[in-house]
RNA sequence: GAGCCCGUAGCUCAGCGGUAGAGCAUUCGCCUUUUAAGCGAGGGGCCCUGGGUUCGAAUCCCAGCGGGCUCACCA
């Protein structure tokens, strides 16, 4: 911790949030290690939002490192013990996975036959985002917990105030649901599924609950060692006491769970967790992002056009706003990255406001990349290529300095990006245009002087043709044959320096393109 | 019904007590050689409305109007 900035009147959030932890665990002299967790449903693959919320919860961690001498932990916690309420749309296995409506997600198989089960594949999926990131993080699985009896003692605590925890949620639900709910559900053990059927207190002290099973027989059951799962905001206030969490966020969709998980908690441990509730993405129309529709941005789709960096930069502006998350945002957030990176100055007061500090938990790189995201695609554009060699040296050829080894690779890296967003987003609104018959006189007898020439022209040689031969179509406004030809061989107004250009192609490439051209 | 978010340039948004900002769009000027991947110059705003706090409000508070999302099945 540095003693000199006075990290009270930050702005950042992740240090107003994690001032909040600090006020409150000063009352705990007892407390060793914050612990914040960070909840997922391994139904599907991991969303974008799941994602975002490790990411958040990691800035507040790192920024209360910073202002205090603590261990902490970043828990995510997989609910593999929950139930399969239905088969998510693009899951490729449809019929196979119909099968297991309402089984534990972590005894489905998975029919990939890659892992153990179907939990276990979109855990997987999960932990190999997060460790991309680098995150610091304990995997944690609800049914590797249920089963190990970790949970058992606040399980009997459950069944203790069954009573005072059912009139918390009872008020909230519809008079059918009423009658069938219970905080426990029985995990059936003929056929292996999630039970929500109505339970009858057996015995507190030994912790036994009895159901009426599909034939209508009364069965016995313990709630503990993994023979009942708690009805979820239950499980939520459980967890809190359970693993001792300190910190968590959640969607605003989750709000008035969160209260209600908040009251449950009273009769458990009465722990609860610090909360931030952040807004949810929305796509280009403004309607929230969901996986069945097929809206908004993938994790994978961002990290095709756009860095990393560029993707936590914009999970950390403004969490509590929504947003609209589009293929727009990712030029956007990268130039923004490159302008923050650049600002950056030494004084730590303004280093911990700037997002790179928290992007890069406080370990700023010494470098970035030199040239930005928008520009590199003006120039793909321009370019009408996707040949990274060629892009890669013209970028040379415009910056004009010696790059570090750094820059260098973050230049190709960024060049890979733009010629991805080139090819799916510009690339088929371009439209070339057919030259005039002049036009094409004019160029055929550019081609016929490029071939006269016996070595290889330099690049002041290829321009002084240009101009000869425009001047000879437009001998009063030359800019109108640049115009002309820009649109000619890239279907743009702009271009690059041709000169240049076609150095770097040299003879052979160029005049194939010139004669593609006039064809 | 309840909760949350947002109303700032034509569009998308940033700013969140101290002279109204960016990108894109638009208008004008610029191609025989210091980078047209563009460059230079301009136009464009009762910062939703009304009240309050303040020396001072786009910014904070209250009320309203408008737009949107979420929850009230499941998680």
């Amino acid at each position: 911790m540095n003693t000199k900035i006075n990290y009270r009147n930050s702005k950042a959030w992740p240090f107003i949030e994690a001032h909040k932890i600090l006020k409150k665990i000063y009352k705990e002299k007892e407390k060793k290690i914050i612990n914040f967790e960070t909840g997922y449903g391994p139904s599907g693959i991991p969303h974008i939002g799941t994602f975002a919320e490790v990411l958040r919860t990691n800035m507040v961690r790192n920024a209360l490192k910073e202002i205090y001498d603590c261990k902490s932990k970043l828990i995510a916690f997989s609910d593999d013990l929950d139930a399969l309420k239905k088969v998510p749309e693009d899951y490729p296995f449809q019929d196979k996975l119909l099968k297991y409506i309402n089984f534990p997600l972590s005894s489905i198989p998975d029919f990939t036959g890659k892992y153990s089960s179907y939990a276990e594949k979109n855990n997987n999926l999960l932990k190999e985002f997060l460790n991309q990131f680098n995150f610091d993080y304990e995997f944690i699985s609800s049914t590797k917990k249920y089963n190990s009896g970790d949970f058992d003692q606040c399980l009997l605590k459950v069944l203790e105030n069954y009573e005072n925890i059912s009139n918390i949620i009872l008020p909230t639900l519809r008079k059918e649901r009423r009658a069938s709910y219970s905080p426990f559900l029985p995990i059936c053990k003929e056929t292996g599924k999630v039970l929500e059927v109505p339970i009858k207190v057996v015995s507190k002290e030994d912790g036994i609950i009895s159901y009426k099973d599909q034939n209508n027989k009364e069965i016995e059951t313990l709630v503990t060692k993994g023979n009942c799962k708690l009805q979820w905001k239950v499980d939520w206030a459980m967890r809190w006491s359970a693993l001792d969490i300190d910190y968590e966020m959640n969607g605003k969709d989750l709000i008035p769970s969160f209260e209600l998980s908040k009251q449950i908690s009273r009769f458990i441990n009465n722990k609860v967790p610090i909360n931030m509730p952040y807004e949810l993405f929305l796509d280009q129309n403004g309607e929230k992002i969901s996986k069945s529709k097929g809206n908004g941005l993938s994790i994978e789709e961002w990290m095709k056009y756009g860095t990393k960096e560029s993707l936590a930069l914009f999970m950390y502006q403004n969490p509590r706003r929504a947003k609209r998350l589009y293929f727009d945002c990712i030029p956007k957030s990268m130039d923004e990255y490159k302008k923050n990176r650049d600002n950056l100055v030494n004084k730590d007061r303004e280093l911990i406001e700037n997002p790179i500090w928290h992007i890069h938990e406080g370990i700023i790189p010494s470098s970035t990349y030199p040239v930005e995201f928008s520009t590199l695609i003006n120039l793909v554009t321009a370019l009408n290529t996707s040949d990274t060699n060629t892009i890669y040296n013209f970028c040379l050829l415009y910056i004009k300095k010696d790059l570090s080894q750094d820059e260098q690779n973050n230049l190709k890296l960024i060049i890979n990006l733009a010629v991805n967003y080139f090819q799916n987003f510009i690339l088929p609104k371009l439209k070339k245009r057919e030259p005039t018959k002049k036009e094409k006189e004019v160029i055929s007898n550019l081609i016929i002087e490029i071939k006269k020439s016996k070595a290889e022209l330099s690049s002041e040689e290829y321009q002084n043709l240009i101009y000869k031969y425009g001047k000879l179509l437009y001998p009063e406004n030359l800019r109108e044959w640049f115009i002309s030809l820009y649109q000619i061989l890239f279907g743009s107004e702009n271009g690059p320096r041709l000169g240049s250009l076609f150095y770097l192609y040299k003879k052979e490439k160029v005049l194939k393109i010139l004669e593609e051209v006039i064809k």
